[in-house]
DNA sequence: AGTTCCACCCGCACGC
DNA sequence: TGCGTGCGGGTGGAAC
């Protein structure tokens, strides 16, 4: 269920339920989820204390007590949640992390993608990751330095995770509505005026959806948000542009859906 | 030489 | 039953 605002509601929620727990127990139920780390996550994890949860990309970061991080992404439908130690099992749960106060934080993730990391420090798994689009710091000018001089596809730009950290396909789609362009349109056409109401378009799309708690998608993996009533083109073929009217189109890039509006976008 | 592009892969669920 | 689809992203090789 990740994007950059769903991976921040959940970063949210596990600010107020895990900081200050000791992990005192793991249990692995698909090993190669457990990416290959500097640390042996069964154990050197147990023992450690969260210190701080964040978000950096689509990456959930746990600072832990050594200095060391517990990184998880979630790929396409994992999710992390809090609950008692006798709660029901869950038979998607791959990762089961013991919390010293009875609680368990749980992996949950039907499709094996995600992956679990456990490394003396973020830069390790993180170093690749292109800047947080939501930064203060990441100003505008920033962002036209940073896509002069790329050519390409727009789209498949925004979801590089070392362009832009957290964009993926249903954020790219509705950001290049806001601005009016065309996902295949290619970033060496952009005019100036084009690149700065792409900049505003992706900070306005994250936002209103951080504010919702992110997306619930039809397939159910993610629950709690409301931004996919705010949606304008994503997942909304056939159905008529918000601005104009005109049936929303779907095409193919690089074996992704995308979705915009024929009349105006360009 | 470094980018960019593109097909394919990874488990699984769901809808038609 | 079978096929297409999917909130991600890495890979390897071909094309620029």
């Amino acid at each position: 269920m990740p994007e950059l605002p769903e991976v921040e509601t959940i970063v949210r929620s596990l600010q107020k339920t895990v900081i200050g727990q000791r992990i005192v127990r793991v249990v692995v139920e698909w090993p190669p989820m457990v990416q290959r780390s500097p640390l042996n996550v069964l154990t050197e994890l147990p023992g450690q204390r969260i210190q701080e949860v964040h978000r950096r990309g689509k990456y959930i970061v746990f600072s832990l007590s050594t200095g060391a991080v517990l990184l998880i992404h979630l790929k396409m439908s994992g999710r992390v949640y809090v609950c008692a130690a006798d709660a029901p099992p869950d038979p998607y749960v791959r990762v089961t992390f013991g919390l010293e106060d009875g609680r368990e934080m749980r992996f949950r993730d039907p499709r094996k993608f995600g992956r679990v990391y456990l490394a003396p420090d973020a830069s390790r798994v993180l170093g690749h990751l292109g800047p947080e689009p939501l930064d203060e710091h990441f100003t505008e000018e920033m962002f036209l330095v940073r896509i002069n001089g790329r050519r390409g596809m727009i789209k498949p730009l925004l979801m590089d995770q070392s362009f832009l950290a957290g964009v993926g396909n249903i954020y790219a789609d509705e950001a290049l509505f806001q601005a009016r362009i065309r996902p295949r349109r290619r970033a060496e056409t952009l005019s100036e005026e084009e690149k700065r109401a792409l900049y505003r378009a992706i900070q306005r799309v994250l936002i209103r959806s951080i504010e919702l708690n992110g997306a619930t998608l039809a397939d159910g993996m993610y629950q709690g948000g409301s931004f996919q009533n705010d949606f304008c083109v994503y997942s909304r073929e056939g159905q008529p542009c918000p601005t104009c009217g005109s049936p929303i189109e779907r095409i193919k890039i690089g074996q992704r859906s995308s979705y915009f509006c024929p009349t105006c976008q360009t």
